[in-house]
DNA sequence: CGAGTGATGCACCTGCTTAA
DNA sequence: TTAAGCAGGTGCATCACTCG
């Protein structure tokens, strides 16, 4: 690329213009530039290139030998430039071939992405997904350093620089083993409160809940006995003990092992959202694979 | 000779970069 | 953040040249 270090490359649109026109006026109106202008311009390109390019003739300029040669390969060269720098082309889902990078809970994998994976696969034959677990505070990060394309996240918590599309609200509903002896039907208050629970504490660890919240707004406390960090397991226990569990509803209404009931206690939901940098905005690949999840989610 | 065109100079404006 | 410097643009004027 040396020969163009020292070349103004807005020059070549210039020549370019000049050599169809051949007429200093009329490529500066092509231009949308003074006479002047353009004329100070073909000055610097035949400083640059050291070729008089253009000479004086009848009705304007005539192109010299030099410049005869460079019509065409520069034509090619800036039709080349302008397809690369053009918007890009529609997203092909049946010829791609690429992998995206997903951030999701259990929960979001089982409510989400399940949902649409079928429909995904056959859509989308030749790309694959990557699903990874990574913690709200680095998701942000990841998506900047171009470790990940998509979270699915709910609205609390999500880092307001990423973009955002609602998908859903989810509630809370009380479950237990579909023959659980202690739960014929929905429990009063001071028996939700005797019952023992599980909690998923995501971070790990935890043992209070936003049910535990609303409770305490209440005066009362409930008997958590058990916190585990991922939705998959808490369907295992529920449906071998007698362990009872808050849980989004649509985690556990299609499992016939389990009793889904309304709690005592009005829990606040949640929204779940979809979660994307501004690096894959505009991206057709991405776009695509946003709308489709969004499209395979059911509403309800 | 007049019209059209390109080249050049001048004053001025605008937007960007850089240093303080 | 701001001021200074710079590059590149504009409009205008003028000159040289070509052509009908």
């Amino acid at each position: 690329m040396n020969n163009l270090s020292g070349l103004d490359l807005n020059l070549l649109l210039t020549l370019d213009a000049l050599l169809t026109e051949q007429n200093v006026t009329r490529a500066a109106a092509r231009l949308n530039l003074s006479q002047p202008s353009v004329s100070v311009q073909l000055a610097k390109l035949r400083e640059s290139l050291g070729d008089p390019l253009l000479l004086p003739g009848p009705r304007g300029m005539r192109p010299t030998a030099r410049a005869d040669a460079l019509r065409e390969p520069l034509r090619q060269a800036l039709r080349a430039l302008d397809h690369a720098i053009a918007s890009p082309q529609p997203f092909d889902p049946a010829q791609a071939s690429l992998t995206w990078r997903i951030a999701a809970s259990d929960y979001s994998e089982y409510s989400v992405l399940l949902p649409a994976l079928d429909g995904l696969r056959q859509a989308a034959p030749h790309c694959r997904l990557a699903l990874l677990e990574i913690p709200s505070t680095r998701l942000s990060a990841a998506m900047e350093h171009d470790k990940l394309d998509l979270a699915i996240f709910t609205r609390t918590g999500a880092p307001p620089e990423l973009r955002s599309r609602f998908l859903f609200d989810e509630n809370y509903r009380l479950v237990c083993r579909r023959d659980h002896p202690d739960l014929q039907r929905s429990p009063d208050l001071a028996q939700f409160c005797q019952l023992e629970h599980v909690i998923v504490s995501p971070d790990g660890g935890g043992f209070v809940g936003s049910t535990d919240e609303a409770l305490a707004k209440l005066g009362l406390r409930r008997n958590v006995v058990l916190s585990v960090p991922h939705f998959s397991f808490v369907s295992a226990v529920l449906s071998r003990t007698r362990l009872v569990a808050m849980l989004p509803e649509r985690l556990v209404r299609d499992d016939p092992a389990l009793r889904v009931l309304d709690a005592p206690i009005e829990i606040a939901g949640f929204e779940k959202m979809m979660l994307w940098p501004e690096r894959v905005h505009r991206d057709p690949a991405h776009q695509w694979l946003r709308e489709f999840i969004a499209r395979a989610v059911p509403a309800e």
